[in-house]
DNA sequence: TGGATGCCTTGACCCAGATCAACCCTCCCA
DNA sequence: TGGGAGGGTTGATCTGGGTCAAGGCATCCA
């Protein structure tokens, strides 16, 4: 859930005909060879799992196109979201053989998936490797540990607003005309931004609801949100004003 | 906060005078000389501050002995623990200038510290480290998504009991004399419970009392705690009743 | 063309946990 | 030897968000 790093992301990976980051960034001929010869590419459509959790995990896996969801479920049906995959994530552990989260995609979705074992054979074997995954798992960490604070201590209509937001960064390309807007489309379900959020569906629509009634948002249909001042946005979210300090 | 794994808490790591796996676990004569060569150790005593978010950060390090809290703080004050360090957790992030978080000694604390430079170089040079490093990485993301689920879904009581959960399995070496259960010292206040939980230190305190009539846990004093059935803990945890499939 | 299904909204009501407040205990040191 | 600071407990009350319920609006097929 490493939020987008417009330079690696277009990066062009050698002979790789689809451009993403998880594991080709920087990397050299051979091993990029190595890994031609042990990946393919998977395809799901909206709505169908990748995995279930427990499962045996033959793979590791990034996003090419689409967004999955990774959620944990109690026995009684309490659900929450823990991971949000967009293109260029990272999917699945060297080193474990069985999935720890229930992997769904959640929009059309293509991965780009590497065979488990000669995968970390290849990483044992070349030190790139590791590094740049050790490297975006940081930055999945850093990204659980922000939701914490989410989940912990954020109101509502921040956890809300937090969401959009968000979503609006990695969408930043699409910026509404000429003015300091932007607009994109929701890829979540009401119900799918309260497993997120750790919200019911009803709170979500409410809020939902109260945003646009405010102006903050403006909605054309239920999923395309245009925001028309970021910041304005920004604000409702909680957070320190100044975007973070990563790096 | 990953958790401990016993065999590798116990590895004596070649002329390292201290236990801890952070990275020297399976580490050979000259990487070790290596790693000798840069690190120190640093204590702290009890509140005392480690680093402050934002703050030049100019080494790594692991917990020797003792426990050291990540905190973040929203302006307002709000405040949410994303991370509690126990012996042999690892803190810092290769190729980050900056903390990301508050860290704080909860208790009297030794670390063991390498400075970021060579550090990062000798990284580059050993792929061991950055595999060690990444396990390590990928475990703390896993506890940061259990707790995530927490956060967002649990009830109080769940909280609660999840965290006695978590503390009395990092001692399970304190066994209560032939029982089925544990006894331990809580090493946080109150407080800084509630700040872990996403809760008020009310809360907090009304829970355990809750717990404590009910028969669930025992206390001696506001802060050693007796388990006289672990299961029973266990039950009022929600999770799974099999303990996770980790690995 | 009409009902069935999936997704979303809105209202009425309720309750778990927050808030506000009083008080307790223990340790420290002036 | 007393008071004050830090940590903890408990009670009374309030409220944000959950729960339950009704209905709206597409899209899809029969």
């Amino acid at each position: 859930m490493s939020h987008l790093d417009p330079k690696l992301a277009d990066l062009k990976c050698g002979s790789c005909p689809i451009r993403h980051r998880a594991v080709c960034a920087r990397c050299e001929a051979d091993e990029l060879q190595q890994l031609e010869a042990i990946k393919y590419y998977r395809s799901f459509e909206a709505g169908q799992p990748v995995i279930w959790s427990g499962d045996r995990m033959e793979f590791v896996a990034s996003v090419v196109t689409g967004i999955a969801t990774l959620t944990q479920t109690m026995e009684d049906g309490r659900r929450q979201m823990v991971g949000l995959l967009l293109p260029s994530d990272f999917v699945g552990r060297p080193g474990r053989a069985t999935a720890a989260y229930d992997v769904t995609a959640t929009t059309d979705l293509v991965m780009c998936c590497f065979r488990k074992k000669p995968f970390e054979d290849l990483m044992a074997s070349t030190p790139h490797i590791a590094q740049r995954l050790l490297e975006m798992t940081l930055d999945e960490l850093d990204a659980a540990r922000e939701w914490m604070l989410l989940l912990g201590r954020k109101t509502a209509r921040e956890k809300i607003a937090s969401l959009l937001a968000i979503i609006a960064r990695r969408n930043a390309s699409l910026r509404a005309a000429n003015t300091g807007g932007v607009r994109f489309d929701l890829p979540l379900t009401r119900e799918e931004m309260a497993d997120y959020l750790g919200l019911t569906l009803e709170t979500v629509s409410r809020q939902m609801s109260s945003l646009k009634r405010e102006g903050v948002i403006v909605l054309e249909g239920k999923r395309h949100v245009i925001v028309p001042d970021l910041d304005r946005l920004l604000e409702e979210t909680g957070d320190d004003s100044d975007g973070g300090m990563l790096n």
